[in-house]
DNA sequence: GCAAGGTC
C-alpha cells in the first residue's frame, strides 16, 4: 500500500482526486476520513499533530522556578490523537510513504513529524517527499513523478524555533505572572512575536502622549474664470526653498489674508500638465487581502475567518499565502471565461476578455507556499453566501480582475496664479482612462476640477478663507496597518499575525479598534525593555531567522542554536532575580490602574471594577470591607474603563464590550443617580397579577442603566419586558386591544421608531429570534450552518437549547466557547 | 494556565 500524507484535509481530497482521475472514494480510519483508490491511501493532517512541551513534572507553576524551565527537557507530544492514531495505523500497512505537506519550512517540519510517526510503526518502508506550490493537475502529477527526500536540516530549523519560543515564552510568562501574583486565566504573557507587536502599539501611544500640538493657518481663495470657480491655496517658499502651505505665525497669516482680500484679480503665472500611469495592484497575499478587507470594515480576524470559509467551500484558493505572483499554470484568460456568463461579474469579465493580451501584474514576493489568493472556477450564487461573505468574495474576484486589467491614466493640472506678491496654487486631477478602476471600485477615483486656463490669463478672486488648524498627533495603528508592519519587520507569519492581535485583546493588553494599550501593556513592555530587551525587540526574530537559515544550510546544529539561546536567557534570569519584587509591584499597580474609576464618594479610596463570584461585574470600593459602597454595571458585555472622566464625580466612564452590541455606559454613579431620579411611569395592568393583586406595569430605569417594563409589585411579581437602553420613550394615546397597553414610540436620533405595545413587541422579537437563521450568528457562514443543521440545529432558538460541549464534539470547527458566546448573544 | 506555528 502507498500512503500519501498531506498537511490538511482539503489538500488530501484534491490530491486524491487528481492522482486517481476522480475515482477515489472515502473510508474511515478511526474517526478520520481517508481517500483511497487501488492500493493508494491519502490522509490529511491538521497542521501540526504533535507539539513541544515540558514534561509533566514542570506543569505546576508554583513548584518550579521559572528559571528552571530554561534547562528543562522539551518533549514532543501528540496534540491531535485521532489523526496520530490513524497515521500510525496506516503506516503499519504501508510499503511506501509520500510526504506531500506544504512547500515551506513549517511544511517540512510537519512532514518530518509525520515521518517520525510512520517510523514508530514501520522501520523500512521508503519515505519520499514531494513538493508543489499549487494543487493543480500539472504540478501535482509532476511532483509525484519526481519524488525527492525530506530535508531534515530544514525541519530541524523549524524545531529549533519551536524550542526557543517555548522556553523563552513559558519561562518569562511564568516569571511575570508569578511576580505579580496573577493566578488563573489572567496570566501575564510575553513572547517573541506578541511582545514586539505590543511594543509597536505602546510606542505609538507614547508618541501620542508626548505630542504637543502646534497652531498653524492655511489660506484659501476661490479663483474663477468666467464664473467657473475652483479652489486655490496660498503657498510660499520656506527657508529650505521648499514649497510650504502652513503659515506658522498668526500675524503673518492675517497679513496675507488682508492683502488677498484687497485684491480682486490674480494672473496665471504657470500652467503645467502631466499624465500619470496608475498601475493595477498586485495579486493578493494574506496581508494585502486583510488590508483591502479592512477598508471595507472587516476586522482582520473576521476577514480571515470568512476567507477560510470561502476556501473550504471551494470558491477561493488557500487564503494563507505570502506569494504575490501567479503561478505559470494559472491561465487568467481561462479563469476569466468562467466568469463571463455570471450575472454578477459577466459584463466586467467580458470586457476584460476583449483586451489584445492578458498579462497579470506581479508583486515583489514570489514564494513556493501557495498561489496568491484568487477565485476558483467554482462560483457561488449570491444566495449561497451571507452578505459579508459575498462582500469578501466579490473583493477577491475583483482583485483578480484588477490584476489582469489595464492601467489607469490620470491627468494632472497644476495652476499657479499671482497677485500682489502672493502666489496661489491649484492641483487638478482627472481620470482620463479608468483602466482597472472600472472592475475594482475599492480605490478612490475622486477628481479635483480645475478649469483649463492659460498663462497670463486674469482670474477673479471670489472668496478668501483663512483656516486655523493645529498639528495632529501620530495616528494609532489600525489592525491592518499593524499586520503590514509586522510583515515588514518579519515578525509572525501569514497564518498567525491576525491571531496575535486577537491574543493581545484577550490578554487585556489592548482595547478598542484601532487598538489602544492598557496600563498593563505599558508595564509589561517597560519591564521587558528594562530586563529582557531581546523578547521585546523585533531583532529576536531576525536573529532566530539567521540561526534557522544556518541550520537549514547545515552550518549549525539544532543543539548549538538552542544552547546559545538558553545561555542568553540564563543571563536575563540572573538579572531578573534581584528585581522580582519591583517588577511585580509595578505590574500590580498597572493592573489596578486599568480597573480604577476614581474616588469613592463615601470614603475617598479608589472605586474599582470588580467581578462577583457569579461572574457579574460591578463597581466596588478598594476600602472594602471598611467601606461597602458599590454601584451596579449593565449585565451585558465586559467592562472597559475609558480615559474620559465625568466632571461631576471625577469618575472615569465605563464602556461595555459586547461584540456588535458594544456601548458606552458612562459614569456609573451618574447612571445610578439618574435612575433614582427617574419616576416610574405606569402604563397599564400587569398580565400576571393585576386581576388577583392589582399589580400594574410601569416603565422603569434601573440603577445599572437598564430600562424595562416591570410590575409595580416587584419583587413579589417578577414580570418584566426588555426596553431599549437609549432614547426617549413616548407613551402614545393609541392602545393595544389585546393587552390593554399604550403603543410606545422611541425617540433616538433623527427618526422616531414605533416600538408599539411592549408585550406584542417582545413576543414578535422572541419569535423572530427563535426562528432566526443560523447565519445571523457571529462567524457562522454557509459551511458551519450546514454542519450545524446536520447536527439537528436549525435555528438560533435551537442553539439556546443545546449543551455547548456536546455540540462542539459533533460539529467540526466549532468550540464549546463559541457555542456559549452564541447562547449569550441570543439572550 | 506558559510560545508560535500549523489547521477547523
Amino acid at each position: 500500500m502507498e500512503l500519501i500524507v498531506t498537511e490538511k484535509h482539503n489538500a488530501a481530497r484534491r490530491i486524491a482526486d487528481i492522482l486517481s482521475d476522480g475515482s477515489a472514494t472515502t473510508e474511515r480510519v478511526g474517526s478520520v476520513d481517508v481517500y483511497r483508490w487501488g492500493t493508494h491511501r491519502v490522509i490529511g493532517l491538521s497542521g501540526h499533530v504533535v507539539g513541544v512541551d515540558f514534561p509533566e513534572e514542570y506543569a505546576e507553576w508554583r513548584d518550579v522556578e521559572p528559571a528552571e524551565l530554561v534547562h528543562a527537557p522539551v518533549q514532543k507530544r501528540p496534540t491531535q490523537d485521532d489523526i496520530v492514531r490513524a497515521v500510525k495505523r496506516l503506516a503499519r500497512k504501508a510499503d511506501e510513504v509520500v510526504i506531500a505537506t506544504d512547500y515551506d519550512r513549517e511544511g517540512e517540519l510537519i512532514g518530518k513529524e509525520a515521518y517520525e510517526l510512520v517510523r514508530e510503526e514501520n522501520d523500512d518502508a521508503p519515505v519520499h517527499r514531494v513538493r508543489f506550490s499549487s494543487i493543480t493537475e500539472n504540478e501535482v502529477k509532476d511532483a509525484f513523478a519526481n519524488p525527492d527526500d525530506l530535508d531534515f536540516d530544514l525541519a530541524a530549523a523549524g524545531e529549533a524555533r519551536q524550542i526557543v519560543d517555548l522556553i523563552w515564552g513559558a519561562a518569562l510568562t511564568r516569571f511575570l505572572s508569578l511576580s505579580a501574583q496573577q493566578r488563573g486565566e489572567d496570566f501575564i504573557s510575553v513572547g517573541r512575536v506578541q511582545t514586539p507587536t505590543l511594543r509597536l502599539i505602546v510606542e505609538k501611544e507614547r508618541e501620542i502622549d508626548a505630542f504637543d500640538p502646534e497652531d498653524y493657518w492655511e489660506l484659501f481663495a476661490d479663483l474663477a474664470k468666467n464664473g467657473d470657480a475652483f479652489e486655490a491655496q496660498y503657498f510660499y517658499r520656506d527657508e529650505d526653498d521648499t514649497e510650504a502651505e502652513r503659515i506658522w505665525d498668526e500675524a503673518d497669516a492675517k497679513t496675507a489674508t488682508d492683502i488677498l482680500e484687497d485684491e480682486s484679480q490674480a494672473v496665471v503665472e504657470s500652467v503645467s500638465r502631466r499624465t500619470r500611469t496608475d498601475d493595477p495592484p498586485a495579486p493578493f497575499n494574506t496581508t494585502q487581502f486583510i488590508r483591502a478587507a479592512g477598508s471595507l470594515g472587516f476586522a482582520a480576524g473576521r476577514a480571515m475567518s470568512i476567507a477560510e470559509d470561502l476556501y473550504t467551500a471551494g470558491y477561493i484558493t488557500y487564503p494563507r499565502t505570502d506569494n504575490t505572483v501567479y503561478p505559470d499554470d494559472l491561465d487568467p484568460e481561462e479563469l476569466l471565461e468562467t466568469f463571463a456568463e455570471t450575472s454578477a461579474f459577466g459584463s466586467d469579465a467580458s470586457s476584460l476578455l476583449e483586451a489584445d493580451s492578458i498579462e497579470p501584474t506581479r508583486g515583489d514576493t514570489e514564494t513556493t507556499d501557495h498561489p496568491p489568493i484568487h477565485p476558483t472556477p467554482d462560483q457561488p450564487d449570491r444566495g449561497d453566501l451571507t452578505e459579508d461573505e459575498w462582500q469578501v468574495y466579490e473583493l477577491v474576484v475583483r482583485r483578480f480582475f484588477a490584476t489582469v486589467a489595464e492601467p489607469a491614466v490620470w491627468e494632472h493640472l497644476r495652476v499657479v496664479a499671482e497677485t500682489a506678491g502672493l502666489r496661489l496654487k491649484a492641483n487638478g486631477k482627472r481620470l482620463r482612462e479608468p483602466g482597472y478602476h472600472q472592475v475594482y471600485p475599492y480605490f478612490s477615483t475622486d477628481e479635483n476640477y480645475v478649469p483649463d486656463v492659460s498663462e497670463g490669463e486674469t482670474l477673479s478672486i471670489e472668496d478668501v478663507r483663512l483656516e486655523d488648524k493645529e498639528t495632529q498627533p501620530p495616528r494609532r495603528y489600525g489592525q491592518s496597518r499593524l499586520i503590514e508592519t509586522m510583515e515588514d519587520l518579519g515578525i509572525g507569519t501569514k497564518s498567525t499575525r491576525h491571531n496575535t492581535l486577537e491574543k493581545l485583546y484577550d490578554r487585556g493588553y489592548i482595547e478598542e479598534d484601532p487598538p489602544r494599550p492598557t496600563r498593563l501593556a505599558r508595564a509589561v513592555v517597560e519591564a521587558a525593555e528594562e530586563f529582557a530587551d531581546l523578547i521585546v525587540s523585533e531583532e529576536m526574530t531576525g536573529e532566530l531567522e539567521a540561526e534557522m537559515t544556518a541550520i537549514a544550510n547545515g552550518e549549525k546544529t539544532l543543539e548549538e542554536v538552542t544552547e546559545d539561546s538558553r545561555d542568553a536567557l540564563d543571563r536575563i534570569f540572573a538579572e531578573l532575580a534581584e528585581s522580582r519584587e519591583e517588577i511585580g509591584e509595578h505590574l500590580q499597580e498597572s493592573l489596578k490602574a486599568d480597573k480604577t474609576l476614581g474616588p469613592c464618594p463615601e470614603c475617598g479610596e479608589d472605586l474599582l471594577v470588580r467581578q462577583s463570584r457569579q461572574g457579574s461585574y460591578f463597581v466596588g470600593c478598594d476600602g472594602y470591607p471598611d467601606c461597602r459602597f458599590t454601584l451596579p454595571l449593565p449585565n451585558t458585555g465586559e467592562p472597559v474603563v475609558l480615559d474620559e472622566t465625568c466632571e461631576e464625580h471625577g469618575l472615569r466612564e465605563v464602556k461595555m464590550l459586547a461584540g456588535r452590541n458594544t456601548f458606552v455606559h458612562g459614569c456609573p454613579l451618574c447612571k445610578a443617580e439618574e435612575a433614582d431620579d427617574e419616576e416610574d411611569r405606569i402604563i397599564g395592568p400587569c398580565p400576571e397579577c393585576h386581576d388577583e393583586h392589582g399589580g400594574e406595569l410601569a416603565i422603569k430605569r434601573l440603577r445599572n442603566g437598564n430600562r424595562l417594563v416591570g410590575c409595580t409589585r416587584y419583587p413579589d411579581c417578577e414580570y418584566s419586558l426588555p426596553l431599549p437602553r437609549r432614547g426617549e420613550i413616548e407613551i402614545t394615546d393609541e392602545y393595544c386591544e389585546e393587552h390593554d397597553l399604550p403603543e410606545l414610540v422611541v425617540h433616538d436620533g433623527d427618526e422616531p421608531w414605533e416600538l408599539g405595545c411592549p408585550i406584542c413587541n417582545y413576543e414578535e422579537y422572541a419569535a423572530e429570534r427563535e426562528s432566526a437563521d443560523l447565519e445571523s450568528l457571529d462567524g457562522v457562514g454557509p459551511t458551519t450552518a450546514e454542519r450545524l443543521r446536520d447536527a439537528g440545529v436549525d435555528t438560533v432558538g435551537d442553539v439556546a437549547d443545546v449543551d455547548p460541549d456536546d455540540l462542539a464534539d459533533q460539529v467540526k470547527g466549532v468550540s464549546a466557547d463559541t457555542v456559549r458566546e452564541w447562547q449569550a448573544d441570543a439572550d
